[in-house]
DNA sequence: GCAGCGCTGGAAAGCGCTTTCCGCCACGCT
DNA sequence: AGCGTGGCGGAAAGCGCTTTCCAGCGCTGC
C-alpha cells in the first residue's frame, strides 16, 4: 500500500538538477537560482507532490517547527482559551503546536518538557500553575535548564520565579480590587473558597483578596480550600454551608469553582444573590451566559496565550522579560447589595 | 550559551562501546546485549543526561511519535472534551499529540493535514465536523489519501463517508429520541435553531429530529439557521422571536447554541421554561450547572476521543471500521410540560 | 588582454540515529 | 579434532535534507 514518499532526490532528479539547486528552491535559501530552473524544479515538486520531510529538516538545520503547550487540563476553559491564543500565533508563523496534558501532576510536566527537549522543540509555553512544592519545582527548574540550555525557549503564564519569559496576569491586584468593589456593596462578613494551599495562583488571589478586605477594614475571610475544579467548589460551599460563618458573600478562586458553589447553594437552597452573593475570577467566555451571571474578575486569556507565544517566539534578549496583564473586575447579578 | 547536545555517539565513547551497542541498549532492540555493557551505557547515559534526538530517531525509522489531532476552535468545549480523550490516549502510548485549529475554514485542515504529513505524523484524528462543499471535500480526501498512503492513519470524529475509521455519534438518532421526548412533553410546535446548512452534523441532528416529529405526528419544525457558535445561537433565537413562529418548544443543534439562545430570550423576556422550552444537544459537561439546567442529548465526548485515538492507534485491519455511539436524552429543567 | 570578482550550479560532508551485515568467540555435536 | 551454530559487538550504510566548499563563467577595470 504505503506508496514510498516523493522525497527531494526524486524531485532533483526529475527536473534534471542537483539535490542542492532543489533544496535552495524549495527552502528559501539565501542563495539565488536561475529563474529557469526555479521553475523547473517547483514544477516538478508540485506535480510529484513533494512535500519535505520535516524531521530530516529538524535534523539537518538542528532545529525543529514544533513550540510546546503544557496545560493540565484542556478541558478546563480556563486552559483551553490559552491554548487558543497560543496556537493562533504559533500556526501563523508557521509553527505547529503539540499539546501535553499534565492532569496536574508536577511529575508530567517534567516528562513532557523532557519529551519535547528530545523533539528539540523550539519553545515552550507552560500554562499550567506553579505550586509551591519545593521537590517538584526544582526538577522543574533543572529541566526548563537542559531546555534551554540546548537552544530552546520557555514561556510560562502565571507565576515567574522560574527565570523564564512570563506573562502574569494580576492575579494579587485583581483578588484586591475585587475585595474592595464587594465590600463597596454593602458586605461585612466573607468567606473564600481558595484552591489548594499549595497553588501559586491561588494563594495570590487570595492574599491580594485578603488585603482588600484590610483596606475597607473588613476582618479577614474564612478561607475554605479545595481542589481547583467544579467539583472542588462545589465541595468546599457545601463545607461552608455546614460551617457556623456568617458570610454575605463568598469569593471562590476560579470561575469554574464558583459554578460548582453556585451548584451546591442552590441544591441547599441558598439564592443567589439575595441570601448568598458569589463572585468569581477569569471570566471564562462560556460561563458568560449564566444566570445568574458571575460577578468576576476578567482576564483575557486569549491574550494572555498570544502574549506567551509571542514572547517565546522573539528570539527576544538575554534576560527574562515579564508581560503583566490587568484582571478587571466585573461586577454582575451573582453580587447584589447587602 | 546552549551547550550542545548529548548524542548518542558521545554516550557511547563514554561508556566505551560502539554506537550500534548504545542504540540497542537505549532503545529496545530485538538484539540483547550483555548485562555488564548494558548497565554500563545505561549509566553514562543517565550521568551525561542524554535524551535521544526525536527527529533523527524519526528519519532513520521513517515513521514519528507524532499524532495529530485536527479541530476547529479549541476554546469549544465540545471539542476540547474530544481532545482530552485523544491526548489521554495518545500519551499513554507514549506518543506526542500536535494540535492544529481550523478556525473552520476548509483549506486549513488540508494545510493542517498536509503539515502532519511532512511530519510524517503517525496518525491524525480530524474532528472538525465535515461539510457538504464538494470542492474542499475533495480536496481534503485526495489530502487524506496522500497520507495514508504514505503509512499515516487517519480517523474521523462525526460524519463517515471519507474512507477512514469514524468514530459516530448518534446525531440522528439522538434528535430523533429527543424530538420524541419532547413531543411527549405536550409541544405541539417546534423551531429548530441548525447550524449552517452546509454542516453535516447539523443536518443530521435536524434530520433526526425531523423525523422524530413525524413519528409523533407533528407538523415540521420552523427552521433557522445561524453559526455554529454561542453568537450562532443568539442570532437565530432573535430572528426566531421576531417571526411569527407559534413555536413552544425550540431546539439548538448544539449546548453552545442553546446557550446563546437561551440568553437572548432573556434579553426579550421570555422564560425558560414557562414561556418557552428549550433543548440542546452534546451536554457539554462545563454547562450542565446552568440554570435552568438544559435539556440536552448526551454523547460521551472524551470517549469519542479515546475511540478515535484508539482506532488510529490500534494497527487495525485493512478497511474503514465505525464506531457508533449513542446519544441519550436527559430531560431537566429548561424544558416544561406544554 | 588578463587578473580578479561576483554569481550560480553541483559534489559531498554532515545532522544523530537505526539496522544490516560481518566477524569473533564459545559452545556442543559427531 | 573439526565444524556448524548461536550469541553478541562493531563497522558502516543509509534515512532525507542543508550547507559548505569548489568549479566554471561571463564581467569589469586597468
Amino acid at each position: 500500500m504505503s506508496a514510498r514518499q516523493v522525497t527531494l532526490a526524486e524531485v532533483a532528479k526529475q527536473a534534471g538538477v542537483s539535490l542542492a539547486t532543489a533544496s535552495r528552491v524549495l527552502n528559501g535559501s539565501t542563495r539565488q537560482v536561475s529563474e529557469e530552473l526555479s521553475d523547473r524544479v517547483l514544477r516538478t515538486a508540485e506535480q510529484l507532490g513533494y512535500v519535505p520531510n520535516a524531521s530530516a529538516q529538524a535534523l539537518a538545520r538542528n532545529s525543529s517547527s514544533m513550540v510546546g503547550l503544557v496545560v493540565h487540563d484542556i478541558t478546563d476553559p480556563y486552559f483551553s482559551c490559552i491554548a487558543a491564543g497560543v496556537t493562533r500565533v504559533a500556526e501563523e508563523a508557521g509553527l505547529v503546536v503539540v499539546l501535553g496534558t499534565t492532569g496536574r501532576r508536577p511529575e508530567r510536566e517534567v516528562e513532557l518538557l523532557s519529551t519535547l527537549r528530545a523533539h528539540r522543540a523550539r519553545a515552550v509555553v507552560l500554562a499550567g500553575s506553579r505550586t509551591t512544592d519545593r521537590a517538584s519545582q526544582s526538577r522543574l527548574a533543572a529541566e526548563i535548564d537542559a531546555f534551554t540550555e540546548q537552544g530552546g525557549r520557555v514561556a510560562c503564564v502565571s507565576q515567574a520565579k522560574l527565570g523564564t519569559d512570563t506573562v502574569v496576569p494580576g492575579n494579587r491586584a485583581g483578588g484586591r480590587a475585587l475585595a474592595r468593589a464587594l465590600a463597596g456593596l454593602g458586605h461585612k462578613k466573607f468567606a473564600v473558597l481558595g484552591g489548594p494551599s499549595e497553588l501559586v495562583v491561588a494563594r495570590d488571589r487570595l492574599a491580594g483578596f485578603k488585603a482588600g478586605l484590610a483596606d475597607a477594614g473588613i476582618a479577614p475571610p474564612v478561607v475554605i480550600n479545595g481542589a481547583f475544579t467544579r467539583d472542588g467548589g462545589y465541595e468546599a460551599a457545601l463545607e461552608l454551608l455546614g460551617s457556623k460563618s456568617k458570610a454575605t458573600c463568598v469569593f471562590a478562586v476560579t470561575d469554574v469553582m464558583a459554578m460548582g458553589a453556585m451548584a451546591a447553594l442552590r441544591e441547599r437552597g441558598v439564592r443567589v444573590p439575595e441570601d448568598m452573593s458569589i463572585a468569581g475570577f477569569d471570566d471564562i467566555p462560556t460561563l458568560r451566559d449564566t444566570v445568574p451571571a458571575l460577578s468576576t474578575v476578567r482576564l483575557p486569556l486569549e491574550e494572555m496565550g498570544e502574549l506567551a507565544a509571542g514572547l517565546v517566539l522573539d528570539a527576544g534578549g538575554d534576560e527574562a522579560r515579564t508581560v503583566r496583564v490587568a484582571g478587571e473586575v466585573v461586577l454582575r447579578a451573582s453580587t447584589a447589595h447587602n
